[in-house]
DNA sequence: TACTGTAGTTCGCGCCACGAACTATCTGGA
DNA sequence: TCCAGATAGTTCGTGGCGCGAACTACAGTA
């Protein structure tokens, strides 16, 4: 039904709205908050980004730029074959990015608990699952 | 937990994404897309889109300008307060209104249909409660 | 060696969002 | 009545985002 989905759609404006807020707190763009929380724990090519984050790879390009003249990023060459390149973060740009989630984390914790148990586990389930099966 | 707001930020961007892909298919963006829809209901001022978008005026300035030089959208001047701009959809704009929101939708519709009932019950009661207290 | 494909970069475009400065209009109080 | 604020929008400059097309450099292969 149709007002179904515009909940979902106004839900998901809500919490960008909110990851965005965030994000201009600590400075940085909801996008790069993303891409140093894929570095976490990976170190991929910019393809592979580009992949992963569904952008085009002058996107990656661009976004990896910012990043890295930021000093949250790093380039380093690809040991076998030297056409790739491999971003890593750094030290920098991991502690940013855990104080980022840590934020966002109290923001949308608050916006969650604000559900009755029931509802919430419902909603993170279907979340999991959703992005699961994208 | 960290990995329950995880989830739910990357459903967004899943949802964001589909969105942004319909939009992308009637050549506008997400946020005329968006603007429009209000527009399907109401003839706010700027002041009030701003605020029903969490916008900063001059956003809505540009994306009102935007969306007007595509023959979307008409500003007509208030009656009394002659400083207030009332926003109007235009016969193309409802058109494209009605043929993105459908698109929506489809695409969006096949998304939760993937969910069994209950699920996806409670992650649209979720997604209302959550919009309605923002 | 020459050819073809792949990884990234660069450039130009339009869009988005912001804040500061500005214009026009309205309103309440001396 | 008149004028000092307050309010509604616009304009301008800045930076970020995402795309496609053209380009460079390297890899693998006939």
């Amino acid at each position: 039904m149709s007002e179904d989905v515009d909940a979902l759609v106004e839900l998901t404006f809500a919490v960008q709205g909110a990851v965005a807020a965030v994000a201009a707190e600590h400075d940085v763009t909801v996008a790069q908050l993303r891409l140093l929380g894929i570095l976490r724990d990976h170190e991929p090519t910019m393809a592979q980004l580009g992949a992963h984050l569904g952008l085009d790879k002058s996107s990656v390009s661009g976004l990896v730029d910012r990043a890295q003249r930021r000093g949250l990023v790093i380039r380093s060459a690809g040991a076998h074959d030297r056409r790739v390149v491999h971003v890593q973060v750094t030290d920098a740009g991991r502690e940013l990015s855990a104080r980022g989630a840590a934020a966002v984390e109290a923001r949308l914790g608050t916006l969650l608990a604000a559900l009755d148990p029931a509802d919430r586990a419902a909603l993170v389930a279907a979340a999991r699952r959703l992005v699961a099966q994208r």
